[in-house]
DNA sequence: TAGCGAGACTAGCACGTGCTAGTATCCTGT
DNA sequence: ACAGGATACTAGCACGTGCTAGTCTCGCTA
């Protein structure tokens, strides 16, 4: 059969052009696409080959309309967060499992976190996990209360909403307490409050700080999230004559571009100065090798899954929150104090 | 009215719920949400205000399978590529003015690009979006026979589907140029072959070379796409003594491995070697500061949505070929060569 | 008082699928 | 030969919405 009509998009074909193809009804071709018992091999066969050459694909609209929940996963999240980089695919890897399907909704500028939320909600998601949220916590109620909402990299408390976080506090203590090993008593810390979860790591900086009695040697530099906010602390140090022996910074980004500054104004790491960051993102290339502390993306991901899963499927289940591992990896950007 | 009930997610509020709120019919609701008119003002008012109390938003499942067109546009990216990080919002911004939403799908090992296709088709698309697509011709002849498809920085001739590609050609060209003024003779480049777009960048390098007969001087060094490959370019450098005076790299990426691969062997940017990159993703940040080819995220954005909203609307609006902008910002990684 | 049109609203089907409740057909045992 | 049950398949409703084709009410005109 030539085709001479003028070229046109063919519509998509349904379960019921598959099925006239084949001559069956088109509740069969739902039960094979269902891998659903009751259905004899060579008629199966048959449907799947006809599909096939169909070039047939459920409709996820329709399914997601029929089916008891829409088995769509949603994550809002900043893909200027370097952190997510690694994060996306470990939720791709860790749902696929389930049955369950990601819809993803980046936030930017032009497409603020409220409006992003709305979006996976107008697709109705079975649940929704929020990557280092910055919403209120008014707003994440509301949120939690209409549907499961497991929130990532950012901590709330007395709300119906489970948490999976790296114990930023605990890794950053492990880091100032080996620097303090090495002999490092002026330590700075370059803080980015936007980030919610920074102020535990902030908190476990205070902590080291005070164990080792350096209450009075806390240095502590307000920035933003990204690379260009740890050129700006930078600056400030090299700006100041008091040019602190190590520096803890609050993410990779934030260590890379502090790296950057200071490497430019000739100084030598770690010679002069010790550098540690925080995600393990940027850190681990090997043309970078900073010491960092390893936040695990996958480990952080299948917390979130299987935790939003359960409340899923059970609605008793609970909103836990769950704390994953921040261990500092020792790299080449830390050494023992120059002038010990 | 208490709510003593055992704790339970409400299930999503249909207009239906709405309209019984308010004691008109269900219809009257979908008028209001599709601003139509034939509504009483009061009525309009008085059904916002309560679908606002319910929390009601549409059904996009429903929309899209009831309406003619999913008014989706479908993009599949991969993440670990720089210069997606300011395409995916210029992306938003540009489809949101249209009616349209978009629909992500990310690229990454455990997600593949052909899996990714797969989803958008699901979700029946109107259109798709192929970011630095890797996919076979064959393939890419295939979907886009069944839908509208724009490839952005991947060209395909001979199919039906259009593509918007900056000019690398033209932009490396007056890379090499700026270069072979300032009086360099040896110009390596750093070719990422896997990245489709190289072999136009790769031409552009040749045949600057060739305008300034410096074809006997042609150093190609085989690369991957990200930082990484830039650090083993680098290495490459460094093992044999031939140095180049200046480097063009395929991409950003790239040449922040390899700056900071030199820079750490003590090499001196861009006093004993002049890099460019291409993107400007990461070369625009200040303490990188990097010579590079701007790639417009706001201009491609925009030439793939209108011509994919076009043919959406119209199947005889052609699949066009735009190249957009591509050219040379000079920044501080570049210097007239040492021994000259 | 009948006719008419406009404004405000509603009835009912359709989209493509999942699921429950069926109905044929064949095989088996007595 | 016939009940009984398994196997293979189908009928029909429902999901939440968009859209076409209505219906009803009211005021105005002749």
């Amino acid at each position: 059969m030539k085709e001479k009509a003028p070229r046109k998009f063919k519509s998509a074909t349904t379960m019921a052009d598959v099925a006239a193809k084949v001559g069956v009804s088109r509740q069969l071709v739902s039960l094979v696409f269902r891998n659903a018992n009751g259905v004899s091999p060579q008629t199966a066969l048959k449907i799947r080959k006809a599909a096939l050459e169909l070039g047939y694909s459920p409709n996820l609209a329709a399914q997601s309309l029929r089916r008891d929940g829409s088995k769509y996963i949603g994550v809002a999240y900043n893909s200027s967060h370097s952190s997510s980089i690694d994060l996306i695919p470990a939720l791709y890897r860790a749902t696929g499992a389930h049955g369950f399907r990601l819809v993803l909704s980046m936030i930017s500028t032009n497409h603020p976190e409220e409006r992003a939320i709305e979006e996976l909600i107008g697709h109705r998601c079975d649940g929704l996990i929020l990557v280092s949220s910055e919403l209120s916590s008014k707003r994440l109620k509301e949120i939690s209360e209409n549907s499961p909402v497991v929130s990532i990299n950012r901590r709330v408390s007395g709300l119906r909403c489970g948490v999976v976080s790296s114990d930023g506090g605990a890794g950053i203590f492990e880091a100032v307490e080996y620097l303090t090993a090495l002999g490092h008593k002026s330590i700075a810390y370059v803080s980015t409050p936007e980030m919610m979860e920074n102020q535990f790591r902030l908190a476990g900086y205070e902590a080291a700080m005070a164990k080792s009695n350096l209450n009075s040697q806390i240095i502590v530099i307000e920035s933003g999230y990204i690379e260009s906010a740890g050129a700006i602390a930078g600056g400030i140090f090299l700006s100041k004559k008091i040019m602190p022996s190590a520096v803890v910074c609050s993410n990779d980004q934030v260590a890379l571009g502090l790296i950057l500054t200071l490497a430019k104004a000739g100084i030598k790491i770690p010679n002069q100065i010790s550098v540690i960051g925080f995600d393990d993102t940027v850190a681990r290339f090997p043309f970078l090798d900073l010491t960092t502390v390893h936040q695990d993306a996958v480990e952080l991901a299948e917390a979130a899954i299987s935790n939003l899963i359960a409340r899923i499927n059970n609605e008793k289940s609970p909103a836990t929150e769950i704390l994953t591992s921040a261990k500092l990896v020792i790299r080449s950007s830390t050494s023992k104090p120059r002038s010990n």
